[in-house]
RNA sequence: UCCCCGAUAGCUCAAUUGGUAGAGCGAGUGGCUGUUAACCACUAGGUUGCUGGUUCGAGUCCAGCUCGGGGAGCCA
């Protein structure tokens, strides 16, 4: 009598007489009066339940079975045998069903066997992975993150543990967490009235992340390819379905390597990772095709099969231009893309994704490496129909007077940057790298519209319950 | 942060011009059936988000607040 997940027994690789303990939530019950009652149970290991066959005869029959109700958490012993019924290929013949724990109060759990919204499911995120849907998103998910790195191990690429807590503002850009053990009631002051920093845990003012590429690239100029992949923290208040205070980012950086090794990289590891779902979990993408997103697995298809177009800025504004749209933001040479422009990028114009490379300088931060036209930097962006900017990446500065000189110009100041200018000191070499949004990177394969219900647990502005 | 929309039973939603609060699902009870979005009958379930205002009377009108959704900005 051993114990069997719900997955393996449903894929044959339990044979059929065996005795089984199958452990689990109820999903469903229903009472026949021949006798018995069926019941579902869901151990998370795939999509579907398995069926449980109750008999009348089991000792808690009257008394305890036909009191289960969806949530009850339960431990079945039995036979595996082949379902007289339709619908599924196995079920368990119970010889006994110890319930484990019983379900408070049925008529407010929270999770009824019926649909719900994905708004009401955020305020019981607890209980949400308990649903067909948040199980299907964790499972991808999770499949998703053993995607990325064994890409990475495979392609010889090592995975750097870059910090969480940071001391400067290194990117210049975004909004950040301040993290302090300082007493907010009573903050130390210096002689001017600033708040002492030095009276506080770092000596100095601390955040938390919002990009691990500056210190990956430390790593980068020794191990040559290398890769974060972990929490990013932007302080932003931003209420959008694309946007989360807290999100997990990949980042690949690789030495002795141009925008278009890039390029080449973003589009083989997305390929890869996209190609592993399908292979993998290909009964919850079913669902997502079924009930989320129409074309979900197509879509998928299509991104692995097709090439990405690639296309340079100043052609992508001629596009735009010549596009007979009118656009609510001006089109013009200088301006960024706005979300209209990419939509119409990826969406209309070429109808997959789509690289789009060497921006004005102006609109790109300092350590973007300057072209020799003088006015652009080896930037590039990825974008994807329906979901938008999913990558945004670059080859980095590595002449030193020139980053220097780029610093200047963005008006920051270049003493934090010192270890940072070392790199272009000592051995510099050309190199490159992009940040990927993981949650996007989801959102993307299952079309769950908001990206609050691609993560256990979202964090966005007023909302850090659980 | 800006613009628009919304908040009524456990959940999803109704409720004419301001006039006693309704349904479906879920839950409970009974019936029926190797059932599987089960089906049939009955029952229970409400301070209409919060605070104030207008009115004889507010779910409905007005103001503020809180929370949620869509769009935009910022970006991944």
């Amino acid at each position: 009598m051993s114990q069997v997940m719900v997955v393996d027994a449903l894929a044959g690789r339990v044979p059929v007489g065996s005795q089984v303990t199958v452990k689990g939530w109820i999903r469903t019950r229903r009472d026949s009066k021949a006798g018995l009652s069926f019941l579902t149970v869901h151990d998370g290991s795939c999509f579907d339940p398995i069926q449980v066959v109750a008999p009348n005869t089991l000792a808690n029959y009257e008394d305890e079975i036909l009191r289960i109700t969806a949530g009850c958490s339960v431990i079945v012993q039995g036979e595996l045998v082949e379902s007289q019924g339709k619908g599924q290929a196995f079920e368990v013949q119970a010889s006994s069903i110890e319930i484990v724990g019983w379900v408070d109060d049925p008529d407010t759990y929270p999770i009824a066997a019926k649909r719900h919204t994905f708004e009401y499911l955020r305020e019981v995120a607890h209980l949400r992975p308990r649903t067909n849907t948040f199980g299907a998103v964790a499972r991808v998910r999770h499949c998703l993150a053993m995607a990325v790195h064994r890409y990475f191990d495979e392609h010889g690429f090592a995975w750097i543990h870059t910090p969480i807590i940071t001391a400067s503002d290194c990117e210049g850009a975004g909004e950040m967490f301040g993290v302090s053990t300082l007493d907010l009631v009573n903050l130390p002051r210096t002689e001017e009235g600033a708040i002492d920093y030095a009276e506080d845990f770092f000596g100095r003012p601390a955040y938390l992340t919002v990009s691990g590429q500056l210190d990956v690239e430390c790593y980068c100029q020794s191990l040559t390819k290398v890769y974060t992949f972990g929490p990013t923290f932007r302080a932003e208040n931003s209420n959008t379905p694309r946007h989360l205070a807290e999100f997990w980012m990949i980042e690949p950086e690789i030495a002795f390597a141009d925008l278009n090794d890039n390029a080449d990289l973003a589009e083989d590891f997305l390929k890869f990772i996209y190609r592993a779902l399908l292979e993998e979990r290909s009964d919850d993408m079913a669902f997502f095709e079924k009930r989320i997103e129409p074309d979900a697995i197509k879509r998928l298809e299509m991104f692995i099969e097709s090439s990405f177009e690639r296309m340079e800025y100043g052609d992508a504004i001629e596009a735009l231009k010549k596009s007979g749209k009118s656009f609510e933001f001006p089109v013009e040479w200088g301006r960024d893309l706005q979300t209209e422009h990419e939509r119409y990028l990826t969406e209309e114009y070429v109808k997959r994704p789509v690289v789009v490379m060497n921006y004005p300088k102006q609109i790109k931060p300092f350590y973007m490496r300057c072209n020799d036209d003088g006015r652009t930097v080896a930037a590039m962006d990825v974008l994807a129909p329906g979901i938008g900017e999913i990558i945004g990446g670059s080859q980095r500065e590595e002449r030193l007077d020139v980053l220097d000189q780029r610093i200047a110009e963005t008006g920051l100041p270049p003493e934090p940057y010192w270890w940072y200018r070392d790199l272009r000191r000592y051995g510099t070499v050309p190199h490159a790298g992009f940040g990927l949004g993981f949650e996007r990177t989801i959102q993307y394969a299952t079309g769950m519209a908001n990206i609050r219900d691609v993560i256990p647990f979202p964090r966005t502005p007023k909302n850090a319950e659980f």
